[in-house]
DNA sequence: GCCAACGTTGGC
DNA sequence: GCCAACGTTGGC
């Protein structure tokens, strides 16, 4: 799950009550639907930084709440606003996370030299989308061997 | 600031 | 349904 860290990084996250928040404001279909179709209580989900000095991997959280609709899409003031969505008809929907650990950086660069993570899709050409999937291999693969992490538990 | 890649919009 | 134009994203 991406996020700019100059708008919304592990460190707000961090400071949440209970570690924990909503992750709104997502305005992609792709990525809503990973979130309202899939994600459930109990997954788990690197939290990654993106659009800034130091792009990768930053912490992992997990799933806390399932989606329910993102109540930005209904605020007139807000900058996520939809003037099409209606509390009858949202449009948009948010998850919960809460944050399970900071780990040190997994740099873009370094994720980018692993041959194991060739079909990462966050590393796709071109990759926009905000929320993308980790393949459980890919997982283990970047908790256990990049962050030293026994059995990828935090 | 640049630029490639992508998603969305809107005219037809 | 097509597709050009446009806006956004994100690494560099």
């Amino acid at each position: 799950m991406k996020s700019e860290p100059s708008c919304y990084g592990i460190e707000h996250l961090a400071a949440e009550a209970g570690q924990q928040a909503p992750w709104w404001g997502v305005r992609n279909y792709q990525a809503r639907n990973f979130m309202r179709d899939q994600m459930r209580p109990g997954d788990r989900a690197f939290f990654y930084h993106s659009s800034c000095p130091a792009p990768g991997i930053a912490g992992l959280m997990e799933v806390a709440a399932k989606a329910i609709p993102d109540e930005t899409q209904f605020d007139a003031a807000s900058p996520f606003f939809d003037p099409k969505a209606t509390s009858e008809s949202p449009r948009w929907f948010s998850v919960d996370v809460r944050l399970l650990a900071k780990t040190p950086l997994v740099s873009l660069k370094v994720l980018r030299a692993q041959p194991e993570l060739a079909n990462l899709r966050i590393l796709a050409p071109g990759s926009r989308l905000s929320i993308t999937p980790v393949d459980p291999a890919e997982w283990r693969f970047i908790t256990e061997r990049l962050m030293g992490l026994p059995g990828g538990q935090p």
